[in-house]
RNA sequence: GGCCAGGUAGCUCAGUCGGUAGAGCAGGGGACUGAAAAUCCCCGUGUCGGCGGUUCGAUUCCGUCCCUGGCCA
């Protein structure tokens, strides 16, 4: 685990060649092909020397969800096991890692068509009308949801409409289902935030000089893909595509695709410091590789 | 050199009819159950350009100097 920019890929990659590991990225945003220079993913040699799993397996135009992730990463998981090999989960999405070691809830999915309608009650009415009506179905969820929360709001209201009950009652803290693994969990940042937003600047500027425009507009010329959508909310992609929609200039692209960069990583790191079970690396350390390994050696014998 | 407009938080600015000032952005902390690279919540003392003057009291009025931009020469 570990924010964005810190080497975590690298760090998977050098592991799963000196350990029996198949790589499992916990990342909301690999899971869509062709999107590549702007999620850093790795290059297509590395995919086909070491097992990755759960990279290029959605369409930009199809949401993924945390629930998804948690039956695909179990099934794969599993599969894994059963050959002798050791599962390595590498990623940034807290919710991805928090969803799949705890289960979610048995709630109805996403329903495209009651979230349009909803959306649009929301901006019509404004979000505290439902808000309103939240605390109407269900006390319980609105004053845990704040008003201003549109997304929550959305969904707590969804949960209602396609159930028949309220969402905080059927929010029992997990699936019941068990998550037959014992982690290890490793987290890779650098030792100062500062460190870190230089590395995001210089990264974010190194996608460009790679193309990552080129392939925003690939996605922008199809024409069938809306930026309201989850995979092109994604950091990068998102300003891209106002650059390209003649929003914005490139210069405040540029500058707002870094800030929203180090906001993200910022969040990140939040997930991360409530992992309390969580063994922390310095991912500047000069003999990192050596160092995380001799920590597994150590920690599963 | 002259005239004009500015110099207030890291940045862009508002404001104080004289009682030592507040927004947005940035930044920091936090929340997080089928969108999560998402969506939200909380956090604002800074020689109010420098130095003098008037005043009980000046960031505010006056003088002067410095800096920036524009126009004129």
């Amino acid at each position: 685990m570990g924010p964005t920019a810190s080497g975590k890929s690298d760090l998977a990659l050098a592991l799963a060649q000196h350990l029996p590991c198949e790589i499992i990225s916990v990342d909301s945003a690999m899971v869509y092909r062709s999107m590549d220079i702007g999620t850093a993913k790795p290059e297509r040699a590395v995919l086909e020397s070491v097992p990755h799993h759960l990279i290029d397996i959605r369409d930009p135009s199809e949401p993924y969800s945390a629930a998804q992730f948690r039956a695909d990463a179990l099934r794969v998981m599993a599969g894994i096991t059963r050959a002798g090999r050791i599962p390595l989960l590498a990623g940034g999405t807290g919710l991805y890692f928090r969803a799949l070691e705890r289960g979610l809830s048995a709630l109805p999915g996403a329903d495209p068509e009651l979230r349009a309608r909803l959306s649009a009650e929301g901006e019509a009415q404004g979000w505290a009308a439902l808000h309103a009506r939240l605390a109407e179905v269900d006390p319980a969820a609105a004053a845990r949801i704040h008003p201003n929360d549109p997304q929550r709001i959305q969904r707590a209201l969804e949960v209602y409409e396609l159930s028949g009950v309220p969402m905080s009652t059927l929010q029992t803290g997990g699936d019941g289902e068990s998550f037959p693994y014992t982690p290890l969990k490793l987290v890779l940042s650098p030792p100062e935030r500062e460190l870190l937003h230089v590395r995001i600047a210089g990264r974010f500027r190194r996608m460009l000089e790679q193309g990552l425009v080129d392939e925003v507009r690939a996605l922008y010329e199809r024409g069938d893909l809306a930026p309201a959508l989850p995979s092109l909310r994604a950091v990068g992609y998102r300003q891209i595509w106002g650059f390209l929609a003649g929003e914005i200039d490139c210069d405040e692209m540029e500058r707002r695709a870094i800030i929203a960069t180090r906001q993200l990583a910022k969040r990140q790191l939040t997930w991360l410091r409530a992992e309390l079970d969580a063994r922390w690396f310095d991912s500047e350390a000069a003999d990192l590789l050596a160092t995380v390994l001799k920590y597994c050696n150590a920690a599963t014998t």
